[in-house]
DNA sequence: TAGTGAATAT
DNA sequence: AATATTCACT
């Protein structure tokens, strides 16, 4: 896995500088920039030594777990409150459950000072590509499976209560919500079961009878994020990709159709309005260019972060400077050529099928064009 | 139907 | 404020 001609922190300074060139193009290249993260985090922890810190921290939210890529993973979803969505129907995949769950209560004040610079944000782009909360991955249980299961879980066991069924279904709009009973005054969740015991966890696979709610907000772990990803490029990225597409690619059992519809919108947004800013607070500061499909940005600003190393002047495309290459697409014909569509199979810049591999001692460049890769 | 955008809920 | 779910339109 590491170059032995190479020293780890050489590799690791190579492998950085890789990354900033990628991370230009968060979304033609998701996963080499992950891969290529993941890669930095391993060696700095074996430089290190000891791992200092790995704190699972996290989110109660949503138990989120590394474990490494590919392997089909286990997918876990914890919350579900009812409802369980179709079951049955679709072409099932099998489904094998297993699980040991340690469970976690809600029971957080999450008050801790958040400290409130500007790291605790989401951040979600990035944080989709830097993701790296607990890189020893340790305890993988992961079970790798031909594809991921979805498990639902009841997360806080609450849940009786009453249902009232607010669907009201009318036929014009049946705005049906679910009042305010997730705030239940009274008792934290504290089922019967011993507060120690794991929660009894239904699977709520053909449960629920009952009539519709609204779904539980169901948590984008990083596998299944990663999952996504992964079919997005295959697809040849998020503009060409189409909800049913992906999920079939991600092979989640369980995942439903509207999740990832949902989950490629938001990604969408997301991508089209900050590919990739990092300045605080102030808007309106890095200017980026649009090119082709790619945003570009200055070396001003990309360049900032980029350790002191070697040089300087790497990577970062500078727009002006035109050293890259747009992709295919549409190029630039200044006529406001409405971006969208073209109806499909317009573009997919990389539409191969086992982006990774390389091995990655592909560095040291630290000029050349690297940039971009695709040529028209 | 499935995709997309927008409203709405949490 | 962010992200997920549902609605509405095509």
């Amino acid at each position: 896995m590491l170059p032995r001609k190479m020293g780890f922190r050489e590799y690791i300074e190579a492998l950085e500088e890789e990354r900033r060139k990628i991370q230009v193009f968060p979304k033609e290249l998701p996963l080499s920039l992950e891969l290529v993260t993941q890669a930095i985090e391993g060696c700095r922890q074996q430089l290190s030594g000891t791992v200092t810190e790995y704190n699972l921290n996290g989110q109660s939210e949503c138990s989120e777990q590394t474990s490494t890529d590919e392997g089909p993973v286990f997918e876990e979803f914890i919350p579900i409150k009812k409802r369980a969505s179709q079951d049955s129907v679709e072409e099932e995949e099998e489904e094998e459950e297993e699980e040991e769950n340690e469970d976690e209560d809600e029971q957080h004040s999450h008050h801790h000072k958040k400290t409130t610079s500007d790291k605790k944000k989401s951040d979600w782009l990035r944080s989709v590509q830097l993701w790296n909360p607990n890189p020893p991955p340790t305890k993988e249980d992961v079970p790798r499976k031909a594809n991921v299961v979805e498990v639902k879980r009841n997360g806080g066991a609450f849940q009786p209560f009453q249902r009232e069924e607010k669907s009201v279904v009318v036929n014009g709009k049946a705005n049906n919500y679910a009042p305010a009973i997730g705030k239940a005054p009274s008792s934290p969740p504290v089922p019967a079961t011993s507060s120690t015991g794991p929660v009894r966890i239904i699977d709520s696979k053909k449960e629920e009878k009952g009539q519709t709610q609204r779904k539980q907000r169901r948590c984008w772990s990083q596998e299944l994020h990663k999952r996504f990803l992964h079919a997005l490029q295959q697809l040849g990225g998020a503009d060409s990709a189409t909800p049913k597409q992906i999920r079939e690619l991600m092979k989640v059992d369980g995942l439903t159709n509207d999740e990832v519809k949902s989950h490629l919108q938001k990604f969408r947004l997301h991508t089209r309005r900050s590919p990739i800013m990092h300045n605080n607070g102030n808007s309106q500061a890095a200017p980026l260019f649009l090119v082709g499909n790619i945003f570009v940005q200055p070396p001003e600003y990309g360049a900032v972060a980029t350790s002191t190393a070697s040089g300087g002047e790497l990577t970062t495309v500078t727009a002006p400077t035109g050293i890259y290459t747009p992709v295919a697409a549409h190029p630039p014909p200044v006529t406001n050529t409405p971006i969208m569509n073209h109806s499909h199979s317009q573009e997919r810049p990389n539409n191969n099928h086992s982006a990774q591999s390389n091995s990655p001692a592909s560095s040291s460049s630290t000029h050349t064009i690297t940039t971009t890769s695709y040529v028209p």
